[in-house]
DNA sequence: GTGCCTCTGTACGATAGCCTACAGACTATC
DNA sequence: GATAGTCTGTAGGCTATCGTACAGAGGCAC
């Protein structure tokens, strides 16, 4: 379940379900398109999503991603009708979803509890970004993608997910042959297993061992705001 | 004076005026400690603040940057009393400033005019800070100079202020020597005079022409949603 | 004005990642 | 189970930037 909808006492919880819709998402699903009206915000359960930006030359580079541990749309949140990023989900699965004048009148004006965990989640999304900013230009692929695969792994049930080298390549903003370089000696070593589209985390500790600083300091922003722990 | 204040209606500043007291702070002065209680939000007029992340081996990357435009401390409107980058002076000058518990009693829960236009900011700021982690990726030192460079002009009056080698390295996250070469380059080129940590802009057309995309995508966040124009 | 310190410009070997190309491995489809 | 299409691994030359080093120029303190 998102954590953001489990924190929420069980009476309030109970008032919002009518505004909620279960959907289930594939793939490359787009919750939000860059400078376009946002429909709906999102609570991930198990699925997980990411936020891009792209150049005009299309090349792109992840600023975010989304888990149980918070909400697509924190634009709407700050009463935006649109977002420079794109977000769309990167492993398929369940969310729960809300209309975004719906949300605005039943969370936000309602002073729903949801609206204050959600503030948490908005200033915990910026710092995220801000950290991203500056991994993204100081440390190298081998230590991003170390990171990315543990992120995306704290926030699925399991240890597997799909998830091709073009993929992470437009994720870690580099080229489709860096990556396969890089994940070919995370495999060598053990951390992972790789077969056509689906990765497989063989050593947890391994993967956080290879991960860059940023690793740690991402996850805590959002455990320290709800007291919960998000690395496993 | 500063734009978010500027935008508020006569009636409204007069009663926020006893609140705000001017200051002039100096270069490399600390307004926001990562980490530490933010004592104060600033609305800079002619001064210019950097927001940066610091690594734990001491390399710094800047996430974004705040003039006349915005507001520094975004994190104390988010009710966060801490903040995961740095933010100080780097173009010294003129700031009003007010205590943090005052702006959110006044500003916020007050529901001043002020209050919504600083919404509004914030999430400019969080679409600066994507668009930089973006560009901090992807586009080469020199265009990134050149986007940094129009960026500070734009928030400045006049055409000159104090700037070092060194200090643009910490700002792009890269090696002093690296900055030296695209100085030098832009200055061969007629765009800029530089001496001794003193910085002329000769040739603004031409440094928004040597600018990446990012330059525009940065300043049309604030144009569009205040309406005037940022760039000069 | 002298001496010290800081800042800038440049050099140069090292390296990470770019870019392009291609072959082999796997998958989906019929 | 044949075929076409997709995905991965690798290669190799190229470029941007790193990392280190150093000399000269400008500013500051005495």
């Amino acid at each position: 379940m998102n954590l953001l909808l489990e924190a929420v006492p069980e009476a309030e919880r109970r008032r919002l379900a009518p505004f909620l819709e279960s959907v289930t998402l594939d793939m490359k699903h787009v919750m939000v398109e860059a400078g376009e009206p946002i429909r709906h915000v999102y609570f991930p359960s198990g699925s997980v999503a990411s936020s891009v930006y792209t150049m005009r030359d299309g090349s792109t580079v992840e600023t975010a991603i989304t888990g149980r541990e918070g909400i697509v749309g924190v634009h709407v949140w700050l009463r935006q009708s649109v977002a420079v990023t794109r977000t769309f989900i990167q492993v398929p699965g369940e969310c729960m979803r809300m209309r975004s004048d719906v949300f605005l009148s039943e969370v936000v004006d309602a002073k729903s509890p949801l609206n204050d965990l959600i503030a948490e989640y908005v200033s915990a999304y910026l710092s995220l970004t801000a950290i991203t900013s500056a991994c993204n230009r100081i440390h190298r692929i081998e230590e991003r993608l170390c990171r990315w695969l543990k992120m995306v792994h704290n926030r699925v049930d399991g240890d597997e997910f799909p998830v091709r080298h073009e993929f992470l390549a437009y994720m870690l903003g580099v080229h489709r042959p860096s990556v396969s370089i890089a994940a070919a000696i995370l495999r060598r070593a053990g951390l992972i297993r790789y077969e056509y589209g689906h990765l497989t985390v063989l050593d947890a500790k391994g993967l956080e061992a290879g991960a860059c600083e940023c690793y740690s300091a991402m996850e805590l922003e959002f455990e320290r705001r709800f007291g919960r722990q998000l690395r496993k």
